[in-house]
RNA sequence: GCGAAAGUGGCGGAAUUGGCAGACGCGCUGGACUUAGGAUCCAGUGGCCCAAAGCCGUGUGGGUUCGAGUCCCACCUUUCGCACCA
């Protein structure tokens, strides 16, 4: 009987599907386990690169259900979004059918790779019962000031025609499309996220479940600095302009001061400068400039013709503008320090701007400031204060504490803690999401949506054209609406909001997905939140984890939930690359594109990239693995266990079509074994028991326990392995009925990697379906004992030979060994020796000397 | 530039607290069974060497130690993240 993965994986799929396997209750009794995979866009077909993120949390949930947890593992649909909307320009389908047609084509997939989800408790971010709750979110935030109307200079995309948040910048490149970002200065609805940037980044230290590398970038991302806020009067203004500077102690080497060109004193400063008219034009040129073009041309400045009062010198520094400076950070204006600032070097060196040195490694050693190529920055220790007389002789850090101190005695200014940190702008000119929920009235101004009214449904019968300007807009009965507050004519807004606001929270919807009365039953909720362990890309680590974390706090400060970190534990899976693209005919009928632009023979992504050759598998790069040829051949089982052998889950991966060969091997070597061991136990052909099979049972699940909870399962596997090539040397030497435990022990172990194949041998051998009823299985430590062990015995650091002892071993017995060994005594004998170095189990070093 | 992680056979990768480097798998070589083999099974597979003995081997150079892939110092390379954040 051949191993046919075909038709036993149907057969189970059908089962699980039709007994409903995966499917809770959430008041149910039991040890409660959440465990999440983010939930995806559904962009319609998945690849063997996104296998490797569901099989992974698949596997986990098994795990842990064999261990008797109650364990909640739901999927949904993050299911609006542009694709949709361009697919619609593109081929005239309507984004709601073109979403829809992909989930249904994801949950067959899904079904194939044998995941197990609980579908009653699908959600899709695009269904009105989901982003109803998401407009009374979006109310209540702005109830609180969370949610606000802003004018800011933002990022627009030319290629997608919509505004992007500043975490969906990447390389001042759209991070959707890769084309590159303009600045536009545009009213839009933000999210207060920088309410939350001092919680946001304390919380970081509470997450010890999270990946090291995560919690630093969106450390970084908060961008958390202390300093001080400095007053620098202006004579001519008759006010002060506030700086903010993290190197306070530097004060008295600040020898000019550079202004943003947006800042708001620049139109008085410049009025009577004599090149005002070039001042201006420069400006509005800085201003235009993408954030990545402003970087490139290098520091441009010019003067106002105006000075500020050093508030310590009392020197007369000349006021600059200069396009390095950041309008958003700080208060937009910094003093210069181009002594010890690396950025106010370059730019003192360029326009000829005094220098003064108020840092050195010591007070003797103070250096010349004209000899300097470049700024001295040190911020520890090895700095010393000079030449600014309140801290003359301090170190850095003690200096930055004095200064501030004095700097608020003076009533100069005050310590101070900035951030990085900008508010989410949330409002897209698009229309495949969530309306925002807001009118405009000319008697009322904006009037908020009442809460009985929502949802503020997306009207399906719009046109669309691709051209600039939301599709929304062009519809008159949506647009046109009473006013809830006056009742005269009024128009609805016609933004929708960032995707990343459906994804903020819907892992808190799954809990109770179909409550039409509330956004979730907060009791349950609390029960079953923080999901115990999350799973998904480090794509995510900045925006949507950054989100959740903030939507999360805001609805803690609600009331709503009790908790503020809504992911205990989080796990990244490496992406999977792959050499080569595969044949671009081939691949443009799997992936339905037929719009794709050439040059040189090759495919480019968007109209800017050329796509890469190898890389992360995906439809752009033309790379892509689909399963189904796969499974076709091999079986789902195979793939879900090449897919998690084929390096450490975390790490990237590269696919290789003939590596998969070895885990199908696998899996038909367990499969004729149990087919042998059946035969056996029919006719009653039984062996004595092996001590050797029976050790290496308990140490593989000792091992395989631990691994499978550190995510280990490439070395969970190969343990797996190892413990299937020991029963197959045990029955081809004459093993029989004697090994049905291990071998059982072995089919419970392997099925969270490869469910089908298992069930299958499972109920051969006359047991209940294995994900209803067994457990996992336990070591006994006693059985995973050796009775002898080999013991290496180093002379003077060099390997001289082996000897055998009775385990445990004695330190006595070991010697008495080493002793009566011929080949080791010839290293020591006519020797004194002077040192023993005795690790239990492990070997004997044995430290020799000639004697005298 | 700043920050982080990582360098081990032809390849993917193993190796608690320093303790027999290369587990497990792919590939390769040889063999068995076959009309056939891109199926399956068996054996071998870091390098030098016909072989054994032996020697050399974890990016490079030092160091600590009876003993270093693992710890320390310096350097090289690669990947990732941030990137004028004052």
């Amino acid at each position: 009987m051949q191993y046919q993965p075909s038709e036993i994986e149907s057969k189970w799929q059908k089962r699980w599907a039709e007994e409903r396997v995966a499917e809770i209750d959430v008041t149910a009794e039991g040890q409660k386990l959440y465990m999440l995979n983010m939930f995806p866009y559904p962009s319609g077909d998945l690849h063997v690169g996104h296998g490797r993120n569901y099989i992974l949390g698949d596997a986990v949930y098994r795990y842990f259900r064999m261990q008797g947890r109650v364990a909640l593992n739901p999927m949904g649909w993050d299911a609006f979004g542009l694709p949709a909307e361009n697919a619609a320009i593109r081929r005239g389908t309507h984004p709601r059918e073109w979403t829809l047609g992909n989930i249904e084509r994801m949950k067959k997939q899904f079904a194939r790779w044998g995941i197990l989800y609980d579908w009653s408790k699908e959600i899709a971010s695009c269904d009105p019962d989901y982003y109803r709750w998401n407009q009374w979110l979006f109310l209540q935030l702005y109830k609180r000031g969370l949610a606000y109307r802003g004018t800011a200079p933002v990022n627009w995309c030319p290629q997608d025609l919509t505004v992007l948040a500043n975490e969906q910048v990447v390389d001042g490149r759209c991070e959707r499309c890769g084309a590159l970002v303009e600045q536009r200065e545009l009213s839009q609805w933000f999210l207060k996220i920088t309410e939350y940037a001092d919680r946001l980044d304390a919380g970081l230290d509470t997450l010890e479940a999270w990946p090291e590398k995560v919690r630093l970038m969106q450390r970084n991302w908060i961008g958390r600095s202390i300093g001080a806020d400095i007053e620098f009067p202006v004579p001519v203004l008759g006010r002060s302009i506030r700086i903010f500077t993290t190197r306070p102690d530097t004060v008295f080497g600040a020898t000019f001061m550079v202004l943003a060109p947006e800042h708001p004193e620049v139109a008085t400063l410049i009025e009577a400068a004599e090149d005002r008219e070039e001042i201006e034009a420069w400006i509005t040129n800085v201003r235009n400039q993408s954030a990545l073009e402003r970087q490139e041309k290098g520091k441009e400045g010019r003067f106002t013709g105006r000075t500020a009062v050093n508030p310590f010198t009392g020197e007369e520094i000349p006021i600059w503008l200069g396009n390095f400076v950041l309008p958003q950070y700080g208060t937009g204006a910094i003093m210069s320090v181009p002594a010890h600032d690396q950025r106010d070097f370059e730019f003192a060196k360029q326009f000829g701007l005094p220098i003064r040195v108020v840092v050195a490694p010591n007070q003797n050693e103070i250096p010349d400031a004209s000899g300097l190529t470049e700024a001295f920055t040190f911020k520890d220790e090895s700095g010393i204060a000079v030449n600014s007389p309140p801290i003359d002789g301090l170190p850095v850090p003690e200096a930055i504490e004095t200064i501030i101190g004095v700097i608020e005695e003076r009533g100069l200014g005050k310590g101070m803690v900035r951030y990085r940190l900008r508010d989410w702008l949330i409002s897209r000119q698009r229309y495949w999401g969530t309306p925002i929920p807001m009118i405009y009235c000319e008697a009322c101004g904006l009037v908020p949506v009442p809460e009985e009214q929502l949802p503020v449904t997306l009207p399906l019968d719009v046109p669309f054209t691709g051209r600039e300007g939301n599709p929304l807009a062009k519809h008159s009965e949506f647009v046109n609406v009473a006013c809830p507050a006056c009742g005269a004519a009024a128009r609805r807004e016609t933004d929708t909001m960032d995707t990343f606001v459906d994804s903020s929270w819907y892992y808190l919807r799954f809990v109770t997905p179909r409550d039409t009365n509330q956004i979730f039953d907060s009791t349950i909720v609390n029960r079953w939140l923080p999901v115990d362990q999350y799973i998904g890309g480090i794509e995510h680590a900045i925006l949507h984890l950054l989100y959740a974390r903030f939507i999360t706090r805001a609805l803690y400060d609600m009331g709503l939930v009790a908790f503020e970190e809504p992911f205990a534990s989080l796990f990244n899976q490496g992406m999977i690359t792959k050499e080569g693209y595969r044949d671009p005919s081939e691949h443009m009928a799997w992936v339905g594109l037929n719009e794709v632009e050439w040059r040189d023979g090759k495919p480019y992504r968007g109209a800017t990239e050329l796509v890469a050759e190898v890389g992360k598998m995906s439809k752009s790069r033309f790379n892509v693995v689909p399963p189904d040829e796969l499974i076709a051949k091999y079986g789902a089982d195979t793939e879900r266990v090449y897919t998690l052998f084929i390096a450490p889950p975390e790490k990237e991966a590269a696919w290789s079509d003939e590596g998969v060969i070895g885990a199908y091997r696998f899996l038909g070597r367990v499969w004729s074994m149990g087919v042998t061991i059946l035969e056996a136990i029919q006719n009653q052909r039984s062996g004595e028991v092996r001590p050797v099979v029976t050790r290496k049972l308990h140490q593989t699940i000792d091992a395989v326990t631990g691994r499978v909870e550190r995510f280990e399962f490439n070395t969970a596997i190969s343990a797996l392995m190892e413990l299937s090539n020991t029963i197959g040397d045990a029955l081809s030497s004459g093993g029989g009925a004697e090994l049905r435990e291990p071998y059982e022990t072995l089919l419970k172990m392997l099925h969270p990697l490869a469910p089908h194949v298992t069930e299958e041998l499972w109920s051969m051998f006359g047991n209940e379906a294995l994900i209803l009823t067994s457990g996992w299985p336990v070591a006994d430590p006693e059985l995973m004992k050796e009775d002898s062990v080999v013991i290496a015995v180093q002379v003077n650091g060099k390997l001289r030979g082996q000897v055998e002892v009775a385990a445990p071993p004695q330190e006595q017995q070991v010697m008495d060994a080493v002793f009566a060994n011929e080949k080791i005594q010839q290293w020591v004998e006519g020797k004194e020796i002077v040192k023993k170095i005795y690790v239990p189990g492990k070997l004997v070093s044995l430290v020799v000397k000639d004697r005298k």
